[in-house]
DNA sequence: ATACAGGTCTTAA
DNA sequence: TTAAGACCTGTA
């Protein structure tokens, strides 16, 4: 097991912030993290951070996942002193950290999130692991599921995915499903990228549009510099700043930004500071 | 009960 | 190029 002490990491912020949605708090201070073909389990007092594996299964991808390898405090500190909403939501959000999440899994997650609320979002991916994702168990004994493949996904019919209640989307996850299998879209490709690129590309698939693609740029690619405007974000942004958001001042930073508006939009008045 | 949720696509001017 | 309308379903 490894222990951590680092002010900017909280894994029940991270858990809430909505860019996971298969990590599972599943009693208080104990998070399931299923991902990096394995189930992680994270555990908090609320001081330090505890994660059950081993130093080399934490230094070789929980680490780099959980991206422990970046200062979130130079981010925070470059919100200008005036600004007193930002500054706001930094501290409430402090712990969040931008996750490094698979390409495959976020493009699904992002498609199936659109006008939908959290909460099914979550529920509709789960259904979709336990249809078409391998059945595992972790380390401690867990029951976890895979996220299924491209391959496994262009094999589903709209029909199907639709007793899923994954609704309209069903038919945007089917083509997009196919068009990744059959090769007309290439995820390593994607990956070398840089963010226009990505973005263009992904833009190709049926069922993103501008706000998933960013979503999917920020939470699979790590591209820090992608903002993706929401509901929430443009309610924000026309009540803060009605003058405009001074993005000028995040360049590189402007997605964990985005995911500070976020997080505290969401949150603020339900959650003790 | 009913508006809305981490939007996008289609169609029509 | 822009703007309405349609779209599944369950949460609040």
């Amino acid at each position: 097991m490894i222990t951590i002490r680092e002010p900017y990491f909280s894994i029940e912020q991270i858990c809430d912030s909505g860019q996971c949605f298969r990590m599972e708090k599943v009693e208080e201070g104990v998070y399931l993290i299923p991902a990096q073909n394995d189930c992680l389990t994270v555990t908090s007092n609320g001081q330090e951070t505890f994660f059950h594996c081993s130093s080399q299964e934490y230094e070789q991808k929980w680490k780099h996942y959980f991206d422990l390898d970046t200062d979130y405090k130079i981010f925070a500190g470059k919100i200008p002193k005036e600004d007193d909403y930002l500054k706001k939501a930094a501290v409430f959000g402090s712990g969040i950290r931008i996750l490094h999440q698979d390409l495959w899994e976020m493009i699904v997650s992002f498609l199936i999130s659109q006008q939908n609320n959290i909460k099914r979002i979550r529920k509709c991916i789960r259904a979709v692991c336990e249809t078409y994702g391998e059945k595992k168990e972790d380390a401690g004994g867990h029951i976890f599921y895979t996220f299924p493949s491209p391959e496994a996904l262009a094999l589903a019919s709209e029909e199907e995915l639709r007793a899923l209640n994954l609704g309209y989307r069903s038919k945007y996850l089917v083509k997009t499903a196919k068009s990744v299998a059959e090769g007309q879209i290439s995820l390593d490709a994607i990956r070398k990228m840089d963010y226009p690129h990505a973005r263009e590309e992904l833009l190709k698939l049926h069922g993103v549009g501008e706000k998933v693609a960013d979503c999917i740029c920020l939470f699979a690619l790590h591209h820090l510099e992608a903002f993706p405007v929401d509901t929430h974000i443009r309610q924000v942004l026309e009540r803060q700043y009605p003058q405009g958001f001074p993005f000028e001042s995040f360049h590189g930073f402007e997605g964990v930004i985005q995911q500070y508006i976020f997080y505290y939009d969401l949150f603020q008045g339900q959650k003790p500071v």
